[in-house]
DNA sequence: TTGACATTTGAATACTCATTCAATTATAAT
DNA sequence: ATTATAATTGAATGAGTATTCAAATGTCAA
């Protein structure tokens, strides 16, 4: 048995890469992963996720709260949209946005508790 | 009581809006959130995070492991270090990084369990 | 001290992307 | 039909950033 510890790098530690490499996920769902917190690793679109996490909003009611125009919105929301983070209702000229279902506002509280706890 | 869907724009529909503001984490805070999605939101890095959720790995582990230069490795190394993300333990020429606490792997997985489901 | 290897660092390049601006679409009222 | 408001869309710009390359630093062995 090997030293967990020894890497030579020309000889790489291989017991330790081969272990991880066989209980990585594979690689398009860490580019699911990845690209999933990409869309929530931007300062607009986590201000409108947090918006959104107790009420339901229309896009001018974002653009007055962020103060915003409503065309960046806009763009922010079709990109939350595409990931399914946010779903969409039309009420006559507004369109009313609210997230998708509890698991992204369950992944946005567990963001908010992990910077919470680092004060 | 204003009907909770209405909203003319011009007059805001302000009771969802002062709800919503009530209820939102402060600027810092949000911002302290996007940026720890904002790293995560990578795919290098989120295979690097993915590797260290089971074993501890020095830098040429990972270069062997993610088929990519040192140096790119070390770079994004630098940049889950600054996020507090990972921590590292030098031991003789060799730099092992491993997760920094259980509240990342905590977060890694809820990610993973999120695009596991949409499938 | 010198040499070898692991890692880090800085500058440069190429690429991605958020916002703005202008124009268009959707819906409802007159 | 026409007007007005809400929202979307596309192109352009400017800012940010991942990787590469070359050089420097850190550690140990001879």
């Amino acid at each position: 048995m090997k030293n967990a510890y020894v890497c030579d790098c020309d000889v790489i530690h291989s017991d330790a890469v081969s272990l991880a490499k066989l209980n990585m996920p594979n690689e398009k769902t860490l580019s699911d992963i990845a690209s999933l917190y990409k869309v929530l690793g931007d300062e607009t679109r986590i201000r409108i996720v947090s918006a959104l996490d107790n009420s339901s909003l229309c896009v001018c009611d974002l653009a007055s709260l962020l103060s915003m125009t409503k065309s960046a919105i806009s763009h922010q929301l079709k990109i939350l949209k595409d990931a399914k983070l946010v779903k969409y209702r039309r009420e006559a000229k507004n369109v009313f946005y609210s997230l998708d279902d509890d698991h992204i506002k369950a992944i946005f509280e567990l963001g908010l508790q992990h910077v919470n706890e680092r004060k």
